[in-house]
DNA sequence: TGCAAATCCTACCGGCGAGTAAGATATCAA
DNA sequence: TTGATATCTTACTCGCCGGTAGGATTTGCA
């Protein structure tokens, strides 16, 4: 008998009656979904038991998709957009380039903890077909060039020491990614000390030694925890 | 036609003919499959494309493994044998702890650019059975404590700032463990400036400001990259 | 040389899971 | 009220894959 996660209640009370509901209950699906290919993978999650688990049948679930993967596709999606939303904001801001990663590291650790943005990293894209791989790649890709466009900024602004900004990027999302691996929304550990820890050692490894007064400095923390909030 | 990875001919030829040699063939089986196993993920390499692999049939592998899972499990084994193995020549060091950390740090990349290595981190424990993979999450918290112990070690001597050893080494194993996405042994990318880069960034973070002389300090990477020569 | 053990093969089983066929029932707009 | 449509079900198909039965062939030691 699996333990039913108590936030999956309300998706399965959405498909108690058949009142027409078509995008409330697509969205019911995907946030069922995501939530057991993250326990399980998507490989071991058949249709059957995501059915199952919203009171359903498969061939219902095919009214509401064409298939599994177009399934994971949109979970993808959903994910990469709060990525993007995010990056936006962080670049529009008129900040030192350590600044602004700074801030983009305790929004994007602010992400990985919802479901979502979980997704994005802990799915397998090999799961995936070529075509739709090949796209959420370039989604990733582009992502990663952004990141390492704000720490070329904190080059050029004097912020950030002298680094190749491809490897200085992985660094920091890796970072961070695997907080996805471990981290579990509801559990023991407090968010905002996890995240402080983040944005301190990583920001003070990519200043320049040359101004200790900004590296460990309060504003850039205040600042990324605002984010946080 | 999948293209045949040139590294894995030897193995193929090991199976030519039938001499008796069941040590090297069960290794051979090893090396092809964690190839494998990485390129598309365990769960979809059967067990038929490994035996074809190898120029033998499927029921020839059930020669050597009692089935799929003893593969991963052995594959698992191999790597965190290595990891454990470079445990224990840091901590036998006389050394402070931030130098163990960045020495830890460069033979840490050094293993993940092996295939095994790469295995413990990017194989999925949720494939294996229940057993299994308490077994080997309990080794993969072994190791992470461990790294704990040195950072703690650093706190105590000085050379690392005050915080939470077990977020700073999540932050650092997931720096490298991340590697295992990227890094593609044989790429364009030097393994010698990647390691000098994730030790700079991670021992700069960990460092207290107090003491900038060892911080960006030669002795350090020099040290540590003396490990990966 | 003979024979026991090791190596490897052909041919199968059984289960799981994605996806579909065909139709029953409920909803809602007119 | 009445159809058109959305929703959902039962009952399948089909291919893939882990694992096995049973036997053929080779090896290397006594």
């Amino acid at each position: 008998m699996p333990r039913q996660s108590a936030a999956l209640q309300p998706h399965r009370r959405l498909f108690a009656d058949r009142r027409r509901n078509p995008d409330g209950k697509r969205e019911a699906v995907l946030h069922t979904a995501v939530r057991m290919f993250l326990e399980r993978s998507y490989a071991h999650t058949s249709m059957d038991d995501v059915a199952t688990q919203l009171n359903i049948t498969k061939p219902a679930l095919y009214h509401y998709f064409r298939n599994k993967e177009e399934i994971l596709v949109e979970i993808y999606q959903l994910g990469t957009d709060l990525i993007d939303g995010m990056l936006d904001s962080i670049e529009a801001a008129e900040k030192p380039g350590l600044v602004k990663v700074a801030d983009f590291l305790a929004a994007y650790i602010r992400i990985i903890s919802g479901d979502f943005g979980r997704a994005v990293i802990r799915l397998d894209d090999r799961e995936l077909s070529k075509p739709a791989r090949k796209a959420i790649r370039a989604r990733n890709r582009a992502i990663d060039h952004r990141l390492r466009a704000i720490i070329e900024d904190g080059m050029a602004d004097g912020s950030i020491a002298r680094c190749d900004p491809k490897i200085a990027a992985f660094i920091l999302a890796g970072a961070v990614n695997w907080m996805a691996s471990w981290y579990e929304p509801g559990g023991p550990m407090d968010i905002h000390s996890i995240t402080q820890q983040y944005v301190r050692l990583l920001s003070t490894g990519l200043s320049r030694d040359e101004n200790p007064g900004l590296t460990p400095a309060l504003p850039i923390e205040a600042a990324a925890l605002r984010l946080v909030e």
